[in-house]
DNA sequence: TGCATGATTTACT
DNA sequence: GTAAATCATGCAA
């Protein structure tokens, strides 16, 4: 049976391709395929827009930059494993741990499009169109079904998947979004997107603009 | 022990 | 366009 044509270009990363700078790394896992297994089904997501977060003390903007806690611990060990926090009182973000243990970088997967399991994604959000049923932090991992309780798992075993373009995408970078501007932790070009692609999430580009 | 806040989404005017 | 929903986390006290 012939591979989806969904994954053609892409081969399963190994351990050593996450332990580079996240900077370096974010704009590799665009068009990047990540799947997860939950007891009702698999939803599988290609990414199409993320943001880099560098580590403690170099990146204000960054969950880890005041140190190590009980909430950012995954950061701080080995790359190619998930951080997931929950944030606003009810959303769930995934990142890519990256960099070398002990760096605390992570990768915040913003955006994606639905490339299998569109049915059961769409029950999970039956207030979305298909375009928007990963498009936004929150919204992809919802689509996912990925539990904050999945905190620290190993994205290269079930039940993830995840698999990176051969040939990396052409890719814009541009300011991270919903970062408070302390530090000018706001304006370092460190978000990632494929230009074009529907999964991108497009909200608060003028938040200040009279 | 208590309180301010957030890597957001959604609904409503 | 603006505002509400909703709670774990982290820091002050």
């Amino acid at each position: 049976m012939p591979r989806p044509a969904s994954h053609a270009g892409l081969v399963a990363p190994d351990r050593a391709w996450f332990r580079r700078d996240p900077v370096a790394l974010a704009p590799l896992l665009l068009g990047a395929v990540l799947a997860y297994d939950a007891e009702d089904g698999r939803v599988a997501v290609r990414l199409s827009e993320v943001e880099a977060y560098r580590g403690v003390g170099v990146d204000p903007g960054s969950h880890a930059f005041r140190g190590r806690t009980a909430r950012n611990a995954v950061m701080f060990g080995e790359g190619g494993h998930l951080y997931a926090y929950f944030t606003y009182g009810m959303h769930v973000c995934l990142n890519v741990v990256a960099g070398e243990a002990g760096t605390s970088a992570g990768i915040l997967l913003r955006g994606g499009t639905v490339v299998d399991g569109l049915d059961l994604a769409r029950s999970r959000r039956p207030r979305s169109t298909d375009r928007d049923l990963a498009r936004g932090p929150a919204r992809l991992a919802q689509a996912l079904g990925v539990p904050l309780a999945a905190n620290g798992s190993d994205l290269l075993a079930a039940p993830f998947s995840l698999e990176v373009r051969s040939a990396p995408l052409a890719h814009e970078t541009g300011p991270r979004t919903g970062i408070s501007g302390a530090g000018g932790a706001a304006s370092y070009p460190w978000r990632f997107w494929v230009p074009g692609d529907p999964g991108v999430s497009v909200y608060r580009r003028h938040p200040k603009s009279h």
